[in-house]
DNA sequence: TCGTTAAAGCGACGGGTGTTGCGTTAGGAT
DNA sequence: ATCCTAACGCAACACCCGTCGCTTTAACGA
């Protein structure tokens, strides 16, 4: 890990937003250790062992400390997250546009049904916390963005007309394995995510996302 | 699954499930009470508004009546969709299948952009709730139940394959605009839900979910 | 009508959460 | 080397939430 600057990125609260007056080794550190310390409890106990004082406590950082800097859980997890969206990420490319969703599918459904669900206690928190909505919200656009480049190299094949709405297909391909592993917490056979996928590329080559 | 978990029946703790050992005048009132509070504070504040305090406040009853028969605001809304399943509600006929999954796709769209976002408040309960999560997983299983006839339908008319996963069509068709609305809290236009629903048909009509 | 007993009312307690005012530390600039 | 001040540490506080033991009410049955 580099952490070039201080990030002081997009994060819901105020941790960075601003002139970051002071971005020197002991605020950076304390982010550092506090962070960390979120990302450790929510693999342990999942988000109800997220409680401010449990993340102070382990982060070896005063309560006010955290309070003042992030406000609560959610300001917490929307830091952590502006952090996971600077990955260098990007679609696997099998060579049709089948394989492509479906191999998004799969790790769609990976995240979704992985041990401990830390997607769905960033979902959970968005509910609760603006900032950790925003952040989490700033994260799927950042996602489907990338993955647009799928529907443009099929396009280029001819599979798809030029003018389908890549961010519309993507939404009917990857929608239902959310709703059915999140929302209705029904089957979570792999099944369902591929399914959900060749489906959609049936819809798109018969042209009902243009 | 059926291992019979130390809770009785379905709405979370007891209320009106099992032997209803003294279902006379006080007791249904109180419910009666409860219950209509739950819905008004609801309304009028969303889910951060519903504190079992302020429920019990609402209601003029007391606080350890509504802790030692619900348990928890999770408990309350358990009960609150319990009584909202015992409806008659069934899809309309539109005569197509494209216009009865569009039909279906205008009222879940209605229900989660209304205001004040009833929908939104119980999915984000089912998250903290287990028994909220079990009574909207029912509710919602029910609803596909119903809304399963419109496949029927149209697989008597030819429209789509005899051997056609209802449940499968209609997360396809549904789950776009859950996905847009609840979790990207992106566009509430309407014409999501319609495209949604029109693709997901041009899939079934295809096969894609035999 | 009257006794039984579920269910509701009541007050108090323990624990956790978020806030505030003030003192202390240390980064950054002169 | 020194000052300034942003950021952290600290302790106390008020508040809210959920629980517990006890008392009171009233539904149901004889």
């Amino acid at each position: 890990m580099d952490s070039s600057p201080p990030t002081t990125g997009i994060s819901g609260t105020d941790p960075g937003a601003g002139p970051a007056r002071r971005p020197g080794g002991r605020s950076a550190q304390v982010r550092r250790r506090v962070l960390d310390a979120v990302a450790a409890l929510l693999v342990e106990g999942g988000y109800d062992a997220l409680a401010v004082d449990a993340v102070a406590d382990r982060a070896g950082v005063h309560r006010t400390t955290v309070y003042r800097r992030w406000r609560d859980v959610g300001g917490l997890l929307a830091d952590v997250l502006a952090e996971a969206t600077e990955d260098d990420w990007q679609p696997r490319d099998t060579g049709s546009l089948d394989g492509d969703l479906v191999a998004i599918n799969h790790e769609v459904h990976r995240a979704l049904t992985a041990e401990p669900p830390l997607t769905g206690a960033l979902i959970a928190a968005s509910f609760r916390s603006p900032p950790a909505a925003a952040a989490l919200h700033a994260f799927w656009a950042d996602r489907y963005d990338r993955c647009a480049v799928v529907v443009h190299r099929a396009a280029r094949r001819g599979e798809v007309p030029a003018r389908t709405d890549a961010r519309a297909l993507l939404v009917a391909a990857t929608a239902p394995v959310y709703h059915e592993l999140l929302l209705l917490r029904g089957a979570a056979d792999v099944a369902v995510a591929e399914r959900a996928a060749r489906a959609a590329a049936v819809a798109a080559r018969a042209g009902a996302f243009t």
